[in-house]
DNA sequence: ACGCTGATTTGAGATCTGTCAACCTAGAGA
DNA sequence: TCTCTAGGTTGACAGATCTCAAATCAGCGT
């Protein structure tokens, strides 16, 4: 296939249709998890993980920096790291108001990921 | 390799009642973020999700090493320390049979993660 | 303008990871 | 037993990652 690698990232993993079958069903194309690999790698820490979860479970769907920090026993610029990891893997999004940062999660992205892990039933 | 941390691992895994609700539902605790981010930092690298999507593709259910190595260019010891990785995580299971050895998905584990990422319909 | 607070960026150090060459182990077969 | 093949283990190295302190940036007050 010689679709264009880059509008991947942003075309494929935010469509509502899944980019890929599931794993389990057809092997995944080189390209395709060259793609997906980093979003796996984003959730594959500790710290990001529960990040992650307390963005997405957010009762308003987002929530402030200042509600996040304090929740770890780690600085603000290590959570300020952490979450520009999960930006950079497309899982949040940020945006500021005022002197507060928000940051919600991006449904279609999980979907995308949990869509890749199913398994048929045995 | 050390049994205790896998057996661990794959208590609260191998279970067919979800360990946790999704990410998205409620804020994940800190020992539950420690036992799973594992598994996706597992299938957080191009070749580990490529070799799990071939083991849980497999047509038999199976597929052994001697058909994964020559399907990526890099070394046999790289592939097997990548499929080490995948079996400490959990998610899939070796099987010496004479002198292959084969590989086989574990699904259980790839329904725990898929559910976890489950995200409600907007 | 000034200072204050919240958040990100930069720089640095310790640790972890991906990879290969070299070596070792397990099993099949003569 | 000896040899051959399939995989795994060890050791080493370059590059990535996690973390913090210090510096910087962005807004809101007075």
């Amino acid at each position: 296939m010689s679709k264009q690698a880059v509008a991947l990232t942003l075309t494929d993993l935010n469509a509502d249709t899944p980019c890929c079958p599931p794993i389990a069903q057809r092997r995944i194309p080189a390209e395709s998890a060259a793609v997906l690999a980093p979003a796996f790698k984003a959730l594959g820490d500790p710290v990001r993980l529960q990040l992650m979860s307390m963005i997405a479970s957010a009762p308003d769907g987002e929530i402030c920096v200042c509600d996040l920090t304090p929740a770890f026993e780690l600085s603000g610029p290590t959570i300020s790291h952490h979450l520009k990891t999960l930006r950079d893997a497309g899982l949040v999004d940020s945006d500021r108001r005022g002197t507060w940062v928000y940051y919600r999660a991006r449904p279609t992205i999980m979907r995308q990921l949990a869509a890749l892990l199913t398994v048929e039933a045995t």
